[in-house]
DNA sequence: CAGGTGATTGTTGGC
DNA sequence: GCCAACAATCACCTG
């Protein structure tokens, strides 16, 4: 069971020592991202002159708060992001056999 | 084979 | 540029 207790570690690691990728291949995005992209404009015009507290939280609410039909085009592009991510995790594997020739 | 870990993704808003 | 709740993710590496 992960410990989820501070929200964001940032470059704070705990494990022994872990060295970021050389090209950081990144991951695709979430189902969330693609729904805050929605929401965003939406939210922040339901709660016009709210803070990021409001929005972010409203956010999270809103988004469980659809139905799986809802959160379905999110979720597809989310898979459709990760596969993006794929491509880049390719090139970076392609990368370290033959490093840039540049 | 199985596990868990971390890294990342995007929103807003202020310094 | 970073940080914060909010949520998902899930590929990565290891023993």
């Amino acid at each position: 069971m992960p410990k989820e207790k501070s929200t964001r570690k940032t470059k704070a690691r705990g494990v022994e020592k872990k060295k970021k990728d050389p090209n950081a291949p990144k991951r695709g995005l979430s189902a969330y991202m693609f729904f805050a992209n929605e929401q965003r404009d939406v939210v922040r015009e339901e709660n016009p002159g709210i803070s990021f507290g409001q929005v972010g939280k409203l956010l999270g609410e809103k988004w469980k708060a659809l139905n799986e039909v809802e959160r379905r085009p999110y979720e597809d592009k989310a898979q459709t992001d990760k596969k993006r991510y794929e491509d880049e995790k390719a090139s970076y594997n392609a990368a370290d056999e033959d490093e840039e020739s540049n």
